[in-house]
RNA sequence: GGGCCAGUAGCUCAGUCGGUUAGAGCACGUGCCUUAUAAGCACGGGGUGGGAGGUUCGAUUCCUCCCUGGCCCA
């Protein structure tokens, strides 16, 4: 017996018994030891931050993560997939300060370092139950116990080995890092925050002019220079230029001032002036100039002109002035052009002592007064107010200052290409976030910064000390290294199981220069904690201390996924990491997915209120449909609106779909008694099964084909559609449809086994393409069907020799032929259960016509038409008209294509038929071949006729007694069947018929007694005298009336 | 300001290496089929393919500009 399935089934409690199935028979590891020996396929987790909870949102990235590792299982690939944690750094150290109260650096100094870390160790997890429990809910598999995370110290010790690396290579150096900073609060402020904070005020705006120093070819010149930060001035080194800009040279015609600026910018001009020339900016590079406000003397070579792309001619005047400590672009010309970084600002805004008038004052306050001393000294051109967005503190509203801070920085962009040229190894899916966003970033690329002055981190392993005025670092590499060269590891670990990589005690630790025979301190920053995440290909694995092997196995990646915010994040990170440490790409495809929206496309919040929970949504409808609704709906890179009512969608086409095909199967096994051990082993071969039976096996086939062509170029979307529309359409509604007669009554034991071992094949073949995207109700159904222990256990199985496209297109022929003919039917009012006597179809194709003839019965029983005849091909009741292929005409007639389809659309009947017979004809001087136009049946005399493409099929509505009289029976069987099934009858339920009718009627029925009898398992029927007693209902047959009462025996 | 993506029926999405007649599902209407199906089939209403130019015999498709929305960066 197999397993029939309620009426109702509530997929919350199904996928729990599933779950504990999987778990009961350890399915998940057997998913791997079933494929020891078999080819890796190696998959790598991005380890999420468990101290939030989880969204809808990390469903889709994670039902991607796992049903590839299914497919991959199925295809006979062993998946190791370990999870990890991300576990330190600033959002868990914002976290914590929220809990603690704490608000600055000055408190958590305060509340001890020591005790803040520890809480941030322990605020790690607060959500990891969630987070696990929305792997297992889901049906993710993956394993968690073992999973890697990266406050380890073993993992920290990984971490330090490549970081070693990258030092030796020389590839660590200090530098400056330009951050968004409150001068208030003394903290710089990340992205996130700075967005939130933008508010439009009113600053000054001026221009300035810079004396060119003589004797470079620009005598008496001073270059226009704006700026809307004038306090910034002090500081300025440099000025830059676009070089292809078109900068143009002045006199003012009053005062004789000489002014250089760019062409496009003298509308700033007020003043009558002459031109004296043109200058390209590429010619100005290194033109010297006098300093403006000479309070602080460089180090280095300051106070000329630079080159860069990013100055733009849409406001300003095109030159741009460039103080290295307080902007982005200013920092980076300033590497370029190695130029000293002034920065006379103290950490609250201030400026030091060195500037003597303006000492101690706030900088933006001082702004005014360093206005009016310009104009003193006649270095202003002049002044207005501009209003724009600036960036100010989210908490207490003060203006951030763009604050250059000394960083840690490693030199990715020394290596830029041999990124490049790996990320085009790398599949992205979608292509253009490979190329673009990230393709650009890599092409623009600026050195990571990589140290952060915080707490809660992988600690930085450098230490270092000054000698000579200069400082001298060394980095650590291992745990082993650290121990041999520490002098004062005892006094601060008392043994190994209290050693903790972290801060504050790894600070404690001094080492010893080997070189210099010095002590030296470690610097004081940790990581950043992209760089944790990016170092999980090894370090996940410890290696290189351990798991060497298996690391080397498992690199690259052949498979990542996740969101797209992490395009410039862990995408990045691990290919940054990979392509110095270990010589080329970290990963060969990934798929990025993109946000889920709310259904009217609106941002998931909290403050909207449109945010969805996973767990809700899976307890209501089941992890199987919502998976295969993010999954199909839309491809995951784009997008997703996410609306309800589709999940609904999916329930009631697909999955109800499956289910009722699962359910037919086994109502008729068990009726007629077939054993699963006659489904397999001596099946009937397949050139003996019947037509319709080797074309829904060649359908499975060639779907299964696309199948895996679209899941290996991971276009999961479009293989998913392509599975639900072959369960649909040509598994239930044609070929389940088709046969239920033989299901249920087979011919023969012969015509019988081949019914059952088809749709048991196909079934249980199709169960195995739908378990990776929907992994329990699959996996149910394939265990009932086959009696194994997991769908996930078995192997895909290829047979291309059984695809035979010669059916599969004589089964479309036929498809198109019913559905022209019902077209038919409706426009006569036809209804089908009306047998009629003659279909008759005119194609002009032999194929054509050989295939209709195998296709003939099914055609037949489909239309419940009687005939199918073909019409002569010579005949003259067809009446042709041709149009023409534009394809092909087109290129041939070229201007005259309009011109020659209005002749073909008129053209006669002997040109048709010539082109016909042979393959070409002329027609008013023009020379048409068949693969000029397309000729279609246009009427047929005497017939109502439907065509499509080359196809035209007629039908013969004439009816006669022996129709209607059928059509009657049919009818009556109908509303008998109907009865039954209101009365929840059994399908095998004997009856007993009794009927009243006029005497004419009922003469007519009583003919069909036979034929009514077997179709609705009656076993007596007959004629009523007495129609008054209970049970009797009035039936409609085609306007007549009828009584009828219906007994189960 | 820059990069990338999207804009096709009321809604969700296909498609088009350029071929004149743009599809499917949902929703709506009409009919039909069926003792597996909350399903399916046929027909109908519903579209200036975001806008404007250009290339071409022909543009939803290729090019340019613009508009709107989203994401990322500055």
């Amino acid at each position: 017996m197999f397993k029939e399935l309620p009426d109702k089934i509530n997929n919350a409690e199904l996928e729990r018994e599933i779950l504990s199935h999987w778990q009961k028979h350890d399915i998940f590891n057997k998913s791997l030891t079933s494929r020891e020996g078999k080819p890796t396929f190696t998959f790598y987790d991005g380890p999420p931050t468990a101290n939030g909870k989880p969204g809808i949102h990390h469903v889709i990235s994670r039902a991607i993560k796992d049903l590839v590792c299914r497919y991959k299982t199925l295809m006979g690939f062993q998946v190791y997939r370990k999870a990890g944690w991300d576990t330190q750094g600033l959002p868990v150290e914002i976290e914590v300060e929220k809990s603690l109260n704490i608000k600055s650096k000055d408190d958590i100094e305060k509340y001890g370092v020591e005790n803040f870390n520890k809480a941030c160790r322990e605020s790690v997890f607060k959500y990891l139950k969630e987070w696990e429990n929305l792997s297992e809910r889901m049906g993710q598999w993956i394993n968690l116990k073992d999973a890697y995370i990266t406050y380890k110290n073993e993992y920290i010790e990984s971490v330090w080995w490549s970081l070693k690396k990258f030092f030796d290579a020389g590839l660590i150096y200090r530098g400056y890092k330009i951050q968004p900073y409150c001068p208030r609060c003394e903290t710089p402020l990340s992205t996130h925050e700075v967005a939130q904070g933008y508010e439009d005020v009113k600053d000054p705006s001026v221009y300035v002019v810079f004396k060119i120093k003589q004797g470079q070819g620009f005598d008496g010149f001073q270059f226009l220079v704006w700026t809307t930060t004038p306090w910034t001035l002090i500081s300025n080194v440099a000025l830059c230029v676009g070089p292809k800009i078109t900068y143009v040279k002045i006199q003012f015609k009053e005062t004789g001032e000489k002014l250089i600026l760019a062409k496009d910018r003298l509308v700033v001009i007020r003043e009558e002036y002459e031109t004296l020339g043109e200058v390209q900016g590429s010619e100005l590079e290194n033109i010297e100039y006098e300093q403006l406000l000479p309070y602080v003397q460089p180090e280095l070579k300051a106070f000329y002109v630079t080159l860069g792309d990013f100055v733009s001619t849409e406001d300003g005047s095109g030159i741009v002035h460039i103080a290295p400590a307080f902007g982005e672009d200013d920092y980076q010309i300033s590497r370029r052009y190695n130029l000293p970084v002034m920065q006379p600002v103290d950490r609250s805004g201030k400026f030091t002592d060195d500037i003597t008038d303006f000492k101690g004052r706030f900088v933006k306050e001082a702004d005014d007064d360093i206005i009016l001393k310009l104009k003193e000294e006649k270095k202003l051109y002049k002044k207005e107010k501009f209003v724009h967005a600036y960036p100010h503190c989210w908490r207490c509203h003060s203006p951030l200052l763009y604050y250059a801070r000394e960083s840690w920085y490693i030199n990715t962009s020394s290596y830029k290409d041999k990124m490049i040229k790996a990320n085009n190894e790398i599949n992205w899916y979608p292509p253009e976030t490979g190329s673009g966003r990230f393709g650009n970033w890599l092409e623009e690329n600026r050195d990571w910064a990589l140290s952060r002055d915080r707490y809660w981190g992988t600690p930085l392993p450098i230490w270092g000390a000054e000698i000579d005025g200069k400082m001298h670092y060394e980095v650590i590499g291992s745990i082993e290294e650290l121990k041999s060269r520490a002098v004062n590891l005892g006094e601060v670990f008392k043994n190994d199981d209290e050693l903790d990589l972290h801060k504050p005690y790894i600070d404690r630790i001094r080492i010893k220069s080997e070189k210099y025979g010095i002590e030296l301190n470690r610097v004081s920053e940790v990581i950043d904690a992209w760089y944790d995440s990016g170092s999980m290909p090894f370090a996940q694995h410890h290696y290189p201390f351990e798991n060497k092997e298996l690391f080397e196995r498992n690199y690259p990646a052949d498979f990542i996924a996740e969101g797209v915010d992490q395009t410039r994040g862990w995408f990045y990170s691990l290919h940054a990491i990979g392509t110095f440490i270990f010589g080329g790409k970290a990963y060969r495809n990934l798929i990025v997915n993109d946000m889920i929206l709310d259904k009217d496309g609106r941002k998931m919040s909290k403050h909207i209120g449109n945010v969805v929970d996973p767990f809700e949504l899976m307890d209501r409808f089941g992890a199987d449909i919502l998976r295969w609704y993010l999954i199909s709906s839309s491809p995951p890179w784009r997008p997703k609106m996410f609306n309800e009512a589709d999940l609904l969608e999916v329930r009631n086409k697909f999955f109800d779909t499956i289910i009722n095909t699962y359910r037919f199967f086994v109502l008729y096994c068990n009726m007629l008694d077939v054993k699963q051990s006659e489904l397999t082993g001596n099946t009937v071969p397949y050139d003996q099964r019947p037509e319709i039976d080797r074309w829904i096996i060649s359908s499975f086939e060639k779907n299964k084909l696309l199948y895996i062509d679209l899941m290996d170029s991971y276009h999961v979307t479009k293989a998913a559609r392509l599975i639900s529309e072959f369960a649909i359409d040509d598994l239930s509604n044609w070929y389940v449809r088709r046969n239920r007669r033989r299901f249920r009554l087979p011919q023969s034991e012969e015509d019988k086994l081949a019914a059952y071992q088809t749709l048991f094949e196909v079934l249980s073949g199709l169960l195995k393409l739908v378990s990776p995207v929907a992994p329990f109700l699959a996996d149910m159904l394939y265990r009932n069907l086959t009696g194994e222990e997991s769908v996930h256990l078995s192997y895909i199985e290829q047979d291309e020799s059984k695809i035979d496209a010669d059916l599969n297109y004589n089964m479309d022929l036929a498809k198109k032929i019913v559905s022209l003919t019902r077209f038919i039917r409706v426009k006569n009012d036809l209804k089908t259960r009306q047998p009629l006597r003659q279909l008759l179809v005119a194609t002009s194709d032999n194929l054509e016509r050989d295939a209709i003839e195998i296709m003939k019965d099914i055609i037949l029983e489909e239309v419940n038409v009687k005939e199918l005849k073909f019409i002569d091909q010579s005949s003259s009741i067809i009446n042709r008209k041709a149009k023409l292929n534009f394809k092909t005409a087109g290129p041939k007639f070229g201007k005259e294509v309009k011109k020659v389809q209005q002749l073909v659309l008129e053209m006669p009947a002997e040109n048709i038929n010539e082109i016909m017979n042979n393959s070409m004809t002329s027609f008013m001087g023009y020379s048409l071949t068949a693969d000029d136009v397309q000729i279609y049946t246009e009427n047929i005399e005497g017939w109502v006729i439907e065509s499509q493409d080359n196809i035209t099929v007629a039908l013969d509505t004439t009816l006669d007694d022996e129709l209607l009289t059928e059509g009657i029976a049919r009818e009556f069987i109908s509303k008998v069947q109907t009865i039954r099934k209101e009365r929840d009858m059994a399908v095998n339920d004997k009856i007993k018929i009794t009927f009243k009718a006029e005497s004419e009627l009922e003469k007519i029925i009583s003919s069909q007694k036979k034929y009514i009898s077997d179709e609705t398992l009656a076993t007596d029927m007959l004629a009523a005298g007495d129609d008054k007693q209970n049970g009797y209902e009035e039936i409609n047959l085609n306007g007549r009336l009828c009584r009828v009462s219906i007994e189960k025996l």
